[in-house]
DNA sequence: GCACTGACCGATCAATCGGTCAGCGCATTC
DNA sequence: GAATGCGCTGACCGATTGATCGGTCAGTGC
């Protein structure tokens, strides 16, 4: 199925337009995106895009608060599924980081959000979609920390924006790594292994054992 | 003196060019910029700039490499000032937050580099400057941990990316924390702090007193 | 005085941009 | 079977894009 030719079997056009703008915004930023090119992913005519969406402003917020929201769901029902607060962060992260890598475009486009132009984030609908995941993830952090299984000093915003923030940024450059000889011999398992390690130690209320290798235990 | 109003005051063309083409670049992005803004900022004709770069692009890579390079400069610098190991990476987290916001278009331009679009990174003449700075930075992690400051198991690559990381991602999600709730009561300063204790938390191979704090001392 | 160079400019190019508009085909409804 | 509404299209618009053009002008070496 090259990219070129219309592919319109069964799927609505709407959603078509969606998906393709969502993989070409991911890929190239609002202003890199032509809605020319969107529309011939979508196998469409330009102005049907025009027909669903009234500007490229709107059909850019529509792909993002849909990837946002996506994503804030997964992180809570990921979050409140995890019964036991001292395995809750570093399953979090393995989670994260797979969910990140199986998502590349909601991923990129929320990145580009974050860290983004400060125009879009200010006005734009998606901030309170954020605002609202983020809060989220502190309460839980906050509660495990009240749990006592992370020091009582420890800040809980500070702590999931690094969750968080890491994570994400880690993704993004991952395709930077291949090309650096330091990065010789370490994979993305062995990464977020000793990145949560080194998480967990600066955090936790007690010196336990370490936490590497909690990819294969309890799943 | 209003950003319209050309100011050639002394400066040469080139130099007022290349000036306003790193602003504008890291503001908006490649693609955000018009050979026509530069050349209105830089107060010269938009000609002109085809006169000193061949090509857009060109005009990108030389501003993109002359901030790398002096970023990599000036962590070099930095790190070889240092003597006592054990307290090179917590000064260096400080003074890289400092650099980052001092400097917000080689922030913006590198931190674009780095998590920005694959075609960019991997066949232009920044990359080789990126990575020297890179395994500049780990090799002085390694020396640091070789030295007993870190745990003998702690990877200096993975210390070193969360370094530079985590302080880089930080500089560029500052503009949203305002407006997020969680976020209220926590300023740039504590914040350096908080990750520095945790960071070296993480890695150092005895259990000392906390690192908080240390902004105020030695310097 | 002469030849030459490089910095610089106004005008202009074809291409592409976001966006508009009249109208087509088709299903539903009265 | 006429009318309505909707999804959709090709043709088109003014504006802007990156890039090129012929040409001006100050300076330099001889």
């Amino acid at each position: 199925m090259p990219d070129t030719v219309p592919s319109p079997g069964g799927v609505p056009a709407l959603d078509r337009i969606v998906g393709a703008a969502e993989r070409l915004f991911a890929g190239r930023g609002f202003d890199g995106v032509a809605i020319s090119d969107v529309a011939r992913q979508a196998g469409v005519c330009k102005a049907n895009v025009f027909h669903h969406f009234a500007t490229k402003q709107a059909l850019y917020d529509a792909v993002l608060t849909r990837s946002c929201e996506a994503l804030g769901e997964e992180i809570e029902r990921h979050l409140s599924a995890e019964a036991d607060p001292a395995l809750q962060v570093p399953h979090f992260l393995v989670w994260y980081h797979d969910y990140l890598c199986a998502h590349p475009a909601t991923a990129r486009l929320v990145f580009r959000e974050v860290t983004g132009n400060p125009d879009l984030a200010e006005s734009g609908p998606v901030l309170p979609v954020l605002s609202r995941l983020f809060d989220n993830v502190v309460a839980h952090v906050r509660a495990a920390r009240d749990a006592g299984v992370f020091r009582a000093d420890a800040d809980p915003t500070v702590v999931a924006s690094l969750m968080l923030g890491v994570t994400l940024f880690n993704s993004q450059t991952a395709r930077l790594r291949p090309h650096m000889p330091s990065w010789r011999g370490i994979s993305d398992e062995t990464y977020v292994d000793r990145l949560t390690d080194v998480l967990m130690r600066g955090v936790r209320a007690v010196d336990a054992n370490a936490v590497s290798g909690i990819r294969n235990d309890t799943t």
